[in-house]
DNA sequence: GTTCTCACA
DNA sequence: TGTGAGAA
């Protein structure tokens, strides 16, 4: 099933199908690429081309602005995402003690919590 | 007709 | 975030 990833990953879609397929403006979506939240590609012409993946991604942020996330938590969201990818295979060699998955259920649940706020990016840590 | 960057009564 | 200007 790598074929459909990899049509998934074209960028074929301008900026205006974009807007209709997500109900984003052009100025979101374009300050979500600025904060690193998607990294669409550029055509010739310096028009952004963006894939279904950038979509799927774009509509994912429009729910988490909608729970009240902020741009700050967000980013924050996809950072602990790849660690946790960068980490799976630390994980593989050394499988997580049950411990462990405690203690990281514990600290997603305080941090997006902690994250359900209009302020700020002054979570608090523990 | 679209999209890009930059700036702000 | 919206909006308008000026260019491509």
């Amino acid at each position: 099933m790598k074929e459909k990833e990899l049509r998934r990953s074209l960028a074929v879609l301008p900026i205006g199908t974009v807007m209709k397929l997500t109900d984003l403006s052009a100025r979101q979506i374009r300050y979500y690429e600025e904060q690193g939240l998607i990294q669409p590609e550029r055509n010739a012409g310096n028009r952004r081309m963006f894939s279904l993946n950038d979509v799927d991604r774009l509509l994912e942020i429009k729910d988490y602005l909608t729970d009240g996330i902020n741009m700050a938590g967000i980013k924050q969201i996809y950072a602990m995402q790849k660690q946790r990818a960068a980490q799976k295979e630390a994980d593989l060699a050394r499988p997580l003690t049950d411990q462990d998955v405690r203690r990281i259920l514990h600290d997603e649940f305080l941090n997006i919590g902690g994250l359900k706020s209009q302020r700020g990016p002054n979570y608090p840590q523990h």
